[in-house]
DNA sequence: TGTAGATATCGAAAACTATCAATGTCATCG
DNA sequence: CGATGACATTGATAGTTTTCGATATCTACA
């Protein structure tokens, strides 16, 4: 419960690829073999695998094997949990207890 | 209107980072100036600037000058368009017309 | 078992990222 | 104006990412 910040930072360096971003919204028109999704693009077959591999790894892709090919789905559960940690750090909270010389009225310094 | 995968490659990249994430975190309680960041961290002085770079280029972080030193506010327009985008692509769609060989009942070959 | 298809891994090259110390710029105050 | 504080930029270095061709692995079928 209660991850942390960097437990979320592979998910946004996932998503921080167009191709990747591309692949995320084939996925979820439904499961998709790893050729399906190679015919989409320009891009070589280990290529593909390398960006198949960073997308299973930061939690967001669910890879399954179906005898000679491997089966892609989205996982919109993580999906889910990166919304809600991006949406928690950029919702207003309770002003907290750090002196911020942006709050005071000090005109000239700052530190 | 209707922006494209490639736009929304930047504010990922700025949100993979340990780093940049807690700064969007410490920007949600309220404005900030950059060192009143920086006391937060252990970094340089001038790696935060790079950051707040990074964050600023990318739409998710406003920068003002307010005579010698810097206001960085939240941009929580930017910050739900990148929400919205994520769901877009994230969610379920009506299947489309490609012709997906993990929806045919082929066993023996995919592409 | 041998062959072919689907995917993964390796090794290398090029491009990009993160970090720092040093230095530059610009605003403010005296 | 001159000094100082706040922030940006530069240049260097180390590390990471992206990409590819080549090769390996693994599965299914003949």
């Amino acid at each position: 419960m209660n991850q942390s910040y960097v437990d979320y930072v592979p998910a946004f360096k996932a998503l921080s690829d167009v191709t990747r971003l591309q692949i995320m919204d084939l996925l979820s028109s439904g499961e998709m073999c790893a050729c399906d999704i190679l015919s989409e693009f320009s891009i070589s077959q280990s290529t593909l695998s390398y960006h198949m591999k960073t997308l299973t790894e930061s939690g967001l892709v669910h890879a399954k094997r179906d005898g000679a090919w491997m089966r892609y789905t989205l996982n919109k559960k993580k999906a889910e949990e990166v919304i809600s940690f991006f949406t928690g750090i950029t919702s207003e909270k309770e002003v907290n207890d750090l002196k911020r010389h942006t709050n005071k009225k000090s005109k000239n310094h700052c530190c």
